[in-house]
DNA sequence: ACCTGAACACCGTTCAAGT
DNA sequence: ACCTGAACACCGTTCAAGT
């Protein structure tokens, strides 16, 4: 139902709440900005004066439901697999939870984030023992998986919950792929297997595949 | 251009085609049932009689490139790994000359293939060790991630190649994440027969959270 | 059986105009 | 500065009708 009359102006912050209720209660399919506009008691173009576009709004969204996620850090005390995967399943938990959002995600340049935001995820990998072209690659493994991830699961997440096909449930191929991302990319700094290893935590100059161009700027 | 009129029949295979040479030329977004019969020279509904709508036209169109990529099966004097990896880059590489039809794809259910083709990617997983329910959760990871990295190209394949940001093109991303999927799945077959325990390497068993009611049926 | 033609109910977005 | 109102150029899809 349309609110009744405004008397106060529109905000950004207004018209990215309505259109987070939108996809949250029908999906990002009935997000449109004429919904918005109703939603908000305004004629479809008063949102135009706040966002460039329709695809500015879902940018503005996107990066506010990354933010509700935290941020990807060390923590002294904790394995840096556990931080990993903790972090990745909030982002998980918190996409999900807008129908449909994921296949818009993972379409955008940086997976809807920040610039920010994807250079403190690389450093984390950097902070844990990857030299920077790998932190890179490692950071970029973990984000399209989650994010694949979340694209499967955005359809499911919309009907009442658990589907649980073959007795497995969305939560269980999620944890199950986060497992297998952590040790995938755990085997890299084992030291010891693989072809292209990159030498671990303790020091050890690393042969890299011939990657060029790349320069570690560390704080 | 449109075809000059038509003198025969218009086929399902057509349209595909038509659909597929749409999207690898202008991208999905710009397929549309109108631009189909515009190609075609039909007019906007011809192509309703072949297809019950659009959504359709994009299962086929889906079904088509996953077919082009080949069957997953273990290969005698080849590991498992290999034959895995080699399969994966292929559809990574048929469909990311489709632009953006990977965030399509991936809000798909089944990731837009058939379920013939699910059961052969999972019965790939038990035949080389895994129990039904981790072989089934094992497909779905692998399938997840390249999808999700398909999704994430889909729009930067549209350009002249190879961006290489800080050095690395998306050929590097890709690779090497499929070394990751590999490792990380190979990590749990690692110190454990392929009948019961799946354990991970480092640290803390894998615990098969309780999940019921899958039944393995094989041929 | 196969396709056309006209229409409907939507979109995102432009533009000029109002206050 | 902030928003309205009308319009434009699209969509997917329906329906009845033609051959």
């Amino acid at each position: 139902m349309p609110k009744s009359r405004r008397s106060v102006s529109l905000t950004r912050e207004e018209i990215v709440e309505e259109a987070l209720r939108i996809i949250r209660t029908d999906g990002v399919a009935s997000l449109t900005m004429r919904a918005v506009a109703t939603g908000l008691g305004v004629t479809p173009m008063a949102a135009y004066y706040y966002v460039k576009d329709k695809d500015d709004l879902l940018r503005l969204v996107s990066e506010r439901i990354a933010e509700s996620s935290g941020v990807l850090r060390v923590q002294s005390g904790r394995e840096w697999q556990d931080v990993l995967k903790e972090h990745l399943l909030a982002l998980w938990e918190n996409s999900t939870r807008y129908p449909g959002l994921g296949g818009y995600l993972i379409n955008q340049r940086n997976l809807g984030m920040t610039g920010e935001r994807m250079e403190m995820g690389i450093r984390f990998f950097e902070d844990v023992g990857f030299p920077p072209h790998e932190a890179r690659l490692a950071w970029s493994f973990a984000m399209t998986y989650i994010h694949g991830r979340i694209s499967v699961d955005a359809h499911l997440a919309h009907k009442t919950d658990a589907p649980r096909l073959h007795g497995l449930g969305a939560g269980d191929y999620v944890r199950f792929g986060l497992d297998r991302v952590a040790a995938g990319l755990t085997s890299m700094l084992d030291s010891s297997d693989e072809r292209s290893a990159v030498a671990g935590r303790g020091s050890r100059p690393t042969t890299l595949r011939a990657v060029k161009g790349g320069r570690a700027k560390r704080g």
